[in-house]
DNA sequence: CTCTAATTAAACCATATGGTTGAGAATGAA
DNA sequence: TTCATTCTCAACCATATGGTTTAATTAGAG
């Protein structure tokens, strides 16, 4: 559906960009969903939800399943795991200021221990 | 710049988006740059790639300090962190077959073991 | 076969997005 | 003061997005 990684990334950080996808995707972590279960929570047409389970199922995070007439959707979480991993790289920016704090109380505890 | 925590989201997320802006990011984890700085890597014009650098700044992932002529930008990783957050609560997806995969070689090693 | 239910498709609309160019607004340098 | 540098703003354009409504498709049920 997606051709290159960076198109990839574009394809899933923008599926997730929107409330509503978030939330289907949060009613999938629990258990396979038609559209129309998909759809009823939000004020919005049938046609409007589904168009919101197709941008999810082509950014790769839903898989779906013709099962008769109705249409079962389930969480495909591989691709959240490469988003997650492009953050990773992001971490120290935020765990650095807790390490350096970690070492700060660290360093602390020493004094205390060699004050005793 | 975002009023809740959803269009937090949203604006993170949307900004990540994009290709040019999250190879803005990663050449910000290197160190401040200018406007200009960050615009050239990319044939682009540079009032196009001040819009991408004002997207990342309205989703509080890049601070700016002008100084004099020149505006320097800094990453601020904070958001990403809430972003990774998010996502954490999907790991259990990825990271339950990893232990159901590792339950299965463990039992295939204590067969192995027994048979010894 | 007929009716209803589940879903997509198509056409449409308003607004957002990503890009351009050209014109300022500040600042620094000569 | 004058000129060049750095950057934003405004206007514009093509296309994408998020929504609607109406029609068509497909499948189960009577």
């Amino acid at each position: 559906m997606v051709e290159n990684e960076a198109a990839q990334l574009d394809a899933v950080f923008h599926a997730l960009s929107d409330a509503t996808r978030r939330a289907m995707l949060h009613t999938l972590s629990t258990g396979e969903r038609s559209i129309g279960e998909l759809a009823a929570p939000f004020s919005m047409s049938l046609a409007g939800a589904s168009k919101h389970v197709k941008v999810l199922e082509c950014a790769g995070l839903v898989r779906r399943e013709i099962r008769g007439r109705t249409h079962l959707c389930r969480l495909d979480a591989a691709r959240l795991a490469e988003a997650q991993a492009w953050l990773r790289y992001y971490e120290r920016f935020w765990t650095s200021r807790l390490d350096a704090l970690d070492a700060l109380l660290r360093a602390e505890d020493e004094k205390m221990e060699n004050s005793k």
